[in-house]
DNA sequence: GTGAAAGCGCTAACAG
DNA sequence: CTGTTAGCGCTTTCAC
């Protein structure tokens, strides 16, 4: 086959066709004001017929600009991770951006390395997940960041954005109020983790706010599994069958577990127990009965972290903390608790 | 003398600091071996108390290298492309190579302009599943190219990955065949899309092999969604309950659908009716029971077409079909035909 | 309005 | 072995 291998054309190219010099060639791409329509047209014309596209590195290497932006997540096999790179994705086509994504897989080594490829990238500025404590990796970045998760709080002197995780306990805790429960079991992760004492320190502020004495809850521990949920499940349900009648877990894994769970005992759910998740992923959709969760904004989370990246980029912004609300997503894993006086009691009992 | 500290080093600074001239300090960062030991040691040194890094763009515009890879999927949001683009991200990541990620959204506008951004980001090579039929948008990229997904088979002259569907179905048939199921109902998509008539071209030649009469087989339609197959999985209850035994649905999501739909009608899966998936999504282990399917080799997918676009982009390689093979995960949908005689009855009677 | 010229930071001949 | 000299393709003064 004839491989016409015909470097592609540059403004010098263009600059011959239309009989211009390539500084008006560069004017005309650029849509300077300082040119004549005739010439424009010329110009235009010749980059038409020769199929001319700008080099986007000479560009960037002058300017100093590169129209790239690092994301660097866990994992982009992660449903939650792949909704907010969806979300930034989105963005950043829409401001004529593209995105350098990378996975760190929780590695704060990876997580360095990948920093300094996007420094050496020239990416405009990042998006990131910090993963460890990795705060002199990010200290050093020296360039425009925006953090995203809820891991961010411990730079506070960066932007964010991260969902509202007090909000959205309370968005689940009130709900179940509405049904009439009022002391729902608590599925969380292990202690260590940073996520569960958060989750934990929401979940006692508002009980503290309704006139309920935190040491009453019943709590089961898992590591965000769907087996460590099932587990947990399982557990609760020997220990304390009547704590068990409606379960928050801190994660829909835990959740689905739980369900998993209910259904071996032989109970139903959600006549016998009810199940409340929290994130949203999609499998939480597919089971039965579905998953009633509180839902994170993963992608909003996305659109928001290149918005601020943005005015953080143009200097607009010096710095800020976004917070995006959670949302109810209503299956069928709750019911209305038609019997209260016995959970009272326990949770009276077991205090 | 003059000493700009707020920039970013260049090779210039270092060169200065080590006393040497700023090409023998490309050859010291290039490993070249035409430099003596000392020089290189001095010229690390200054880099070190530096902190130069070298830039990217500078490197790509001299040498025509960028070290990007273009990666044009659907939607990084949906599970499966999600875990190709990980595996792509994966091998990429070993070779030093980054990944420019952009969604494609099924639209060819939008499959065309993508092409277009990277052709104009000068990235080495892309990986794309060809969305529609935009053989001009790819016939005239002019980049080496690997193409993923099945639909590469309308591009015969282009190299391309993708799952053996061929062997998948092969294998779910006769895993289905060694549970007594013979004559499994088929859940496909709609007549007119390209999966539909490729999944039913590999059962019909299947069945050809096996001394099937394919007329005999059972069809219901769906479109890939959980909704599409729960209402197919009711109406082959209801038309034909017997056949309704044993289900091979060509979407995982489908499989779902029709697990709900038994649950409805009140029967059980396994006992009264097997299901069979095909794809491997996530959301597949949480179902209950678990949904048996054939899984698709998605991260192997990306990992592939990583390698093969190196060998294209070296010239390595003048063109390949890669098939990879899907493999079975046994989880709790399929059981064991034990009252064989009605099916077979069945088939030959809605011939 | 338009052109000439000076680089952005780096690599790659070609001399010494 | 090392320095000198050209650029890669584009933007951007600065003259005219």
């Amino acid at each position: 086959m004839t491989t016409r291998r015909n470097k592609q054309p540059t403004i010098i190219d263009i600059a011959e066709v239309a009989g211009v010099s390539k500084s008006t060639v560069a004017r005309a791409l650029s849509g300077s004001p300082h040119i004549g329509e005739k010439t424009r047209e010329r110009v235009l014309t010749a980059v038409r017929a020769l199929g001319y596209e700008r080099n986007h590195l000479a560009h960037s290497l002058r300017s100093g600009k590169t129209g790239l932006i690092g994301l660097v997540i866990p994992d982009i096999a992660n449903p939650f991770w792949a909704e907010v790179a969806r979300g930034a994705q989105d963005a950043a086509a829409a401001s004529g951006a593209s995105l350098l994504i990378f996975s760190s897989d929780w590695d704060p080594e990876r997580e360095a390395h990948h920093l300094r490829a996007l420094r050496q990238a020239r990416v405009d500025g990042a998006i990131v997940n910090p993963v460890a404590d990795n705060v002199d990796g990010l200290g050093r970045f020296g360039l425009p960041v925006v953090l995203i998760g809820s891991s961010a709080e411990r730079f506070p002197e960066l932007s964010s954005v991260g969902s509202d995780i007090a909000q959205g306990v309370a968005l689940g805790l009130d709900h179940l109020a509405s049904l009439d429960h009022h002391r729902p079991a608590l599925l969380v992760g292990s202690a260590n983790r940073l996520a569960r004492v958060r989750f934990m320190r929401v979940v006692h502020d508002y009980c503290i706010g309704h006139d309920i004495d935190p040491a009453t809850l019943v709590i089961e521990e898992g590591s965000y599994t769907v087996e460590s949920g099932r587990a947990a499940m399982l557990r609760l349900l020997e220990r304390d069958p009547k704590a068990a009648r409606c379960v928050f877990a801190a994660n829909d894994l835990m959740a689905l577990g739980a369900l998993l769970a209910v259904r071996e005992a032989g109970l139903r759910c959600p006549n016998d127990v009810s199940i409340l998740g929290f994130d949203g992923i999609p499998a939480a959709a597919f089971s039965d009965p579905g998953l009633t969760t509180i839902e994170k904004p993963a992608r909003a989370i996305g659109v928001e972290g290149m918005h601020l990246l943005a005015e953080t980029i143009e200097g607009k912004l010096e710095h800020r903390r976004v917070l995006l609300d959670c949302a109810l997503t209503s299956r069928g894993s709750l019911a209305h608790n038609s019997d209260l006086g016995p959970t009272r009691l326990m949770a009276v009992g077991s205090n």
